[in-house]
DNA sequence: GCAATAGCATACGCAAGCGTACGGAACCGG
DNA sequence: CCGGTTCCGTACGCTTGCGTATGCTATTGC
């Protein structure tokens, strides 16, 4: 859209945008060109060829939430306010879905969702055992809820049951 | 692969089969053709084109789970064991993911899935309402536990994380 | 101000899938 | 066994995206 020239970073951008309102099919060079108002002698001027530009769109996502994760882990409050903001920070990224449906068809992209997966509930088994709960079941409905709930269009938002969640468990305890 | 002939059903399990351990892009005239040992020739006599064939698959499928969902509303059980079963049935269908994956790019995908849900989300509600918990965020959540604990790769299985969050409600009650 | 280099436009050949056209095989009823 | 219908094989043109080649523009160093 813009008439300036365009950096490997910002093409990666377009990528994660285009990720957030559409489907994998739209990271392709040449609409990704056209909806840049450039053509692919840019794209392949910044990338060997297409699978390289998926990876390295991946690898930006994956640097980014990596990065909001270990940002949470030096954040203080009481576990559940830091569950709610984990919970929050999660709901708020809109590339999320969009990878875990790419994740079926993409080598990279499934490894990344995995490590961050593993990453998440760890974080919130740790935050649950704080607060007495063991079992590690609880960990997969909590992070279970906030997937699926991104997944399942209803009235209720993911976030109310997420934290009628959080509160039953902690009613538990 | 066999070398009887196709009906437009034998086409559409084809399809649903595709589904299961692939993405939708599985989903085209001539490479389906190859996998079943014939051609488009065959594909064409059946459907008039690659659209009208996706929309036979997703209401074969969208038929198939309104199906089972209404065998299930008429067993007998304890509500518990009702919402057992019912998340075991949801569980075992391999076909579902996939749905979802192209509700993401396909408009009459997103309206099944859509619809497929609220009937799920309803009957979860009535059986949580039946042993007197009537926050609906809570339907929200296990019936999430369940798409989100497909979704999400880890040794917990989603079965496990379900029926502990319904151990949990039981508990509150 | 002018090489040299970084970045982009354009044209090309290639591959894969779509949909059509049409001929031929396979399977009936009579 | 034969004529008609049902079904499939194959060839064709079309579109879209990939990757390369090559020349043009814009920017920077000096």
């Amino acid at each position: 859209m813009t008439n300036k020239q365009h950096s490997k970073t910002s093409w990666i951008k377009a990528g994660l945008s285009a990720l957030k309102d559409g489907d994998p099919s739209a990271l392709r060079a040449e609409p990704l060109a056209k909806h840049l108002g450039t053509t692919k002698g840019s794209f392949y001027w910044h990338f060997a060829d297409v699978p390289t530009y998926h990876d390295a769109v991946i690898d930006s996502w994956r640097n980014d939430v990596l990065n909001e994760i270990v940002a949470q882990l030096s954040t203080n409050g009481t576990p559940q306010q830091r569950l709610h903001a984990f919970g929050a920070q999660i709901l708020s990224d809109q590339v999320d879905p969009a990878m875990r449906t790419w994740a079926k068809s993409h080598t990279r992209a499934r490894n990344t969702i995995t490590q961050i997966d593993e990453q998440r509930l760890t974080y919130i088994s740790t935050l649950l055992a704080s607060l007495g709960v063991a079992n590690p079941a609880f960990a997969l409905a909590c992070y279970g809820t906030l997937v699926g709930g991104t997944a399942i269009k209803t009235d209720i938002k993911p976030m109310q049951a997420f934290t009628a969640l959080i509160d039953l468990i902690l009613a538990l305890k």
